[in-house]
DNA sequence: TGCCAGGCCCTCTTTAGGGCCTT
């Protein structure tokens, strides 16, 4: 695994809480390596559940749709050999990291990289965003998109794009040459206001 | 029938409450 090489994902669900037996309909991710995106992964779940018309109106995904999707168990087999070891990010990854180890539990599969979340680093980085919402903050940013929204892989790759953005930034900003995925879940763990004084001091350590 | 998330972050804070995010 390259030190720079992440994946993106994101799931649409039948709800909020995989605890409260909410299950994953669609699961899509993209892959950054080189601070370029390299692959795609997406496929439909078959919940073997119905979805709310709320879920249905909100993604597009229909009880027709996911019919004749396959199983999650076929579907997350698969998506493991996709997964790898990459590290990987999320927009607000606490919710897609509930639903990733949840669907991973009931293979008998686990997850050993970590997550970042691309939220909390645009809090961080964008503090004066209007909102931190995927949506609000790719327009903020002024990231080109296709127009679709709430569907897992257009959802992945905007999300990677604004990833790719966030570090270009911080280059720019800082006169970092590199932003390893290290640095930035750093960033998303500490304190807004200590952010900016804490990557001046990254730069100057790797001057000597 | 009745239940209905969870983590982060700010503030009129820590003996708490509520908005923001994700579907």
């Amino acid at each position: 695994m390259g030190k720079y090489s992440v994946l993106v994902i994101d799931f649409e669900t039948t709800g909020l809480s995989p605890d409260n037996g909410d299950r994953a309909i669609e699961i899509g991710a993209v892959l950054i390596q080189n601070n370029h995106i390299s692959d795609r992964f997406q496929s439909l779940i078959n919940p073997k559940m119905r979805v709310s018309s709320f879920i249905a109106d909100y993604t597009g995904i229909t009880n027709q749709m996911l019919k004749k999707a396959p199983p999650a168990d076929e579907v997350m087999h698969r998506f493991v050999d996709f997964m790898a070891d990459h590290h990987l990010v999320a927009h607000n990854a606490s919710f897609d990291k509930r639903f990733l180890d949840s669907e991973l539990k009931r293979i008998r599969a686990s997850r050993k990289q970590e997550f970042a979340c691309s939220m909390l680093i645009s809090r961080r980085i964008y503090p004066d965003a209007p909102s931190h919402s995927l949506q609000s903050i790719i327009q903020y940013r002024e990231i080109q998109t296709n127009g679709q929204f709430h569907r897992a892989l257009a959802d992945a790759e905007m999300t990677a794009l604004l990833w790719i953005n966030m570090i270009n930034d911080l280059k720019a900003t800082y006169g970092l040459s590199s932003v390893p995925f290290e640095l930035l879940q750093k960033i998303s763990r500490m304190s807004k206001s200590l952010v900016p004084k804490y990557l001046k001091r990254v730069v100057e350590e790797r001057a000597g």
